[in-house]
DNA sequence: GGTTGGAAACTTTTT
DNA sequence: GTTTCCAACC
């Protein structure tokens, strides 16, 4: 008996096939994550040193749980196994070697905000109109041709005569050229910079090439041109590359990831071996039912049908809701009856949605309803406004050429620098080819500036203390004194609104961070704290063991698994989204809404629900859409519509044109408004508190209740509190305590 | 040089 | 509905 017994044949040979290319299509929960950690397990088993293993991922989650994985399965030696995302994998190799490419080992690395400072400063210096091109625009062009590979100077030669292409490629020479006096790279450039170290330097390629014997990359199907050159360039030697992925749960075209990377992986491989698993052991059938009809209605995919040994399950649950609150009621109501009946606990759900701002409303009535919940996505942490401050004064000690930062906080707290002044310094700096700090420290020398430089000194002071302490003083006492020197903390208590102490609070936990870095890094240093912060997502703060309710978007969804899912807001031009409705090539963008779909509808083990709102405020404006075109996809038998069974005396056309039109004529027969679904909470058998009692609310704090009514559905109990006055409240919602 | 009010823009998804 | 930006004032 041997670990490898409980694989599927399939599973199986995926597993033994180590040597030479090989592509997995791995279906949703056909058990792609197990096949890589018994994969490892058995090269390793082969006499294959861990240290000639590697395994890339998206996500610093998928990596951590990969990690943990092997490690319970090989124990001993897993550790050496190289498990890390693309992007800090790229950090590793260039913080080594950057210097061959003209950066310093210290450089920083600029996330959304910082790229946009950057582009705001080219179009100023470019006199680019940033009301014609905005500056949103602009970055996604030059990501997109990170993304192929393309550099400033072959975009300047593919734009030929064309005035506006050629404006393009001029703004992308004049950022990449602002990156490099900052000793800065984005994102995207990661990945570029590592490709371009590769191809000028092959002998440090082959060093990595020989290090990396056995290569394995997950979601291959997110991967982009850049990040395809790189695993080829690394797996070039020895051949042994290994990706797994799923074509149809490719979901991040926008942002560059190139499907055809899967679609044609046995042309770049000829002698690739494919193997499809198809056995899902996640999902009921109905739900994996429903899932393949709903794909089924894409173009150019590989063909496969997924199958389940599991049971029917019961059926997919669709509900129209008059509106978006009660939307949120409905799916509210459906989580706190799971709980309250003992059939599952918080952790068990998971609400998915098209976009951030959907979440709000779940957030309200969660709120209300004392439900524990864990927003995922939305404001990342290390993008609040003071924790930028703090990483930018870390920044500016760690690495003095980082401008960005320097200007972020030169007058943070006020310290009377001005725009005027700053923009003497800066061209002071431009005149002498220094750096812009290196200018603030010789403010003394600069003329025009008058009292002025008086002003800055103090600033280049206490950064130059920092700077002395760095190395021999604990991080966290590092940060502790700079918030004391600088007053931060005080402007903010001095403030005293909720909003300052919410920052106060974020600003401590980010000295946790720190913290909990200095204890676990093997060499803690402030330039790898700042990469760490750099490349984590928000995804990666989901802790499995946390009895939360878990909100997030679809796209966040991808690779996990809960037993009920609840997809809300499926409406046209809600999901599939308006913009994907009306972008430039909407049949493409609609696929790939499609998918989306499908990662959703997959992410479900035993049950889900689908929701629709007939009226919906969008941008402050009311929408009235329609159900959205994957509901009718799905056909009748899989779904459970609630109360109402409507017959279906239309048949559903295949062609799109007829669709189109037979959606209309649909909508039309609809003439009376869908009765609101009533709210379907099943009335507690009694209540741990009476009228006069003291209770506890979650958000309104203390009070006392005043009276209680017996409704149909539930017990409605009004409560007088202390501070936010009298309420009426659903005693299965409000989740009151006794005192 | 800093503060304030009001208008404009904005919301698809993220390492 | 919310955030960001800018111009006019102090």
């Amino acid at each position: 008996m041997s670990i490898y017994d409980s694989l599927n044949p399939e599973q199986k040979e995926a597993v033994l096939h180590t040597e030479g290319p090989l592509l997995i299509l791995a279906g949703a929960g056909s058990g792609k994550t197990r096949v890589l950690i018994h994969r490892i397990a058995w090269l390793m088993e082969q006499g294959i040193s861990p240290w000639n293993i590697m395994a890339i991922t998206f996500t610093n989650k998928a990596a951590g749980e990969m990690r943990q994985r092997v490690n319970n399965l090989v124990g001993q030696g897993a550790d050496s196994v190289w498990v890390a995302t693309f992007h800090s994998t790229c950090v590793r190799i260039l913080r080594r070697y950057i210097g061959h490419l003209g950066f310093d080992t210290t450089f920083s690395i600029y996330d959304t905000d910082d790229q946009k400072t950057v582009m705001k400063d080219v179009c100023k210096r470019l006199n680019i109109d940033t009301k014609v091109y905005k500056e949103r625009y602009l970055m996604s062009v030059i990501s997109r041709a990170k993304d192929e590979l393309v550099s400033p100077m072959e975009m300047a030669i593919a734009a030929g005569t064309d005035w506006q292409k050629k404006l393009l490629a001029e703004a992308y020479k004049e950022y990449q050229a602002q990156l490099r006096r900052n000793n800065a790279l984005d994102f995207d450039d990661l990945i570029v910079k590592t490709v371009e170290l590769f191809q000028n330097c092959p002998e440090i390629l082959e060093a990595y090439q020989d290090r990396f014997r056995y290569m394995m990359v997950d979601e291959y199907q997110d991967t982009n041109t850049a990040q395809f050159k790189l695993i080829s360039l690394l797996a070039g030697k020895y051949r042994n590359l290994c990706v797994v992925g799923d074509d149809d749960q490719s979901i991040y075209k926008f942002r560059g990831a190139n499907i055809y990377n899967i679609l044609n992986f046995e042309k770049v491989f000829p002698d690739a071996r494919v193997i499809k698993l198809e056995q899902n052991y996640r999902s009921t059938r109905n739900i994996l039912n429903t899932a393949n009809e709903v794909i089924r209605n894409n173009c150019g995919r590989k063909e496969k049908r997924l199958w389940t040994e599991n049971d029917e399950g019961n059926p997919i649950a669709f509900r129209l809701l008059p509106n978006a609150f009660e939307e949120a009621e409905l799916i509210i109501g459906d989580i706190s009856r799971h709980v309250r009946d003992r059939k599952a606990d918080y952790q068990d759900h998971a609400i998915l949605y098209r976009t951030n701002a959907q979440s709000r409303l779940f957030e309200e009535k969660l709120i209300l309803a004392g439900i524990p919940y864990k927003l995922i996505g939305g404001v990342n942490f290390y993008a609040r406004r003071e924790i930028k401050d703090v990483l930018a004064y870390l920044k500016t000690i760690d690495n003095g050429r980082d401008e960005i930062a320097v200007r972020r906080v030169i007058n943070v707290p006020k310290r009377g620098i001005g725009a005027t002044t700053l923009n003497r310094v800066g061209d002071y700096a431009a005149a002498y080819g220094i750096g812009f700090y290196d200018a603030l420290v010789r403010a003394e020398e600069i003329p025009n500036l008058g009292r002025s430089a008086g002003k800055i000194r103090p600033f280049t002071a206490l950064i130059e203390t920092m700077q002395d302490k760095l190395g021999h003083t604990p991080l966290v006492e590092l940060t502790k004194e700079l918030l004391e020197e600088t007053g931060y903390i005080k402007e903010l208590e001095a403030e005293g609104t909720d909003e300052s102490k919410g920052r106060i609070e974020n600003i401590d936990e980010l000295i946790s961070k720190i913290a909990a870095y200095e204890e676990s890094a093997e060499e803690p240093t402030l330039s790898g704290f700042l990469e760490e912060v750099a490349l984590v997502a928000d995804i990666d703060s989901l802790e499995e063991s946390s009895n939360y309710v878990i909100l997030m978007t679809l796209h966040s969804a991808k690779g996990l698994e809960f037993p009920y899912i609840y997809m809300a807001g499926m409406e046209e031009g809600v999901f599939p989204s308006y913009m994907s409705l009306n972008g430039e090539n909407p049949e493409e963008e609609l696929e790939e809404e499609r998918r989306l779909c499908y990662v959703g509808i997959t992410r479900a083990k035993k049950e889900l629900m689908l929701t629709a709102a007939r009226q919906r405020m969008l941008r402050g404006q009311t929408m009235y859409n329609a159900v959205s075109r994957f509901i009718r996809e799905i056909p009748d038998e899989y779904l459970e519509r609630g109360n109402k069974t409507r017959s279906r005396s239309m048949e559903k056309p295949s062609n799109g044109a007829m669709q189109d039109a037979w959606i209309q004529s649909k909508e039309s027969f609809r003439v009376k408004p869908y009765e609101s679904q009533t709210l379907t909470v099943n009335k507690a058998s009694g209540l741990e508190y009476a009228a006069g009692d003291r209770v506890r609310h979650i958000k309104f704090g203390d009070g006392t209740v005043l009276d209680i009514t017996e409704g149909k559905k539930d017990y409605e109990v009004k409560v007088e509190f202390d501070t936010a006055g009298i309420k009426r409240l659903f005693a299965s919602f409000a989740k009151l305590k006794k005192l």
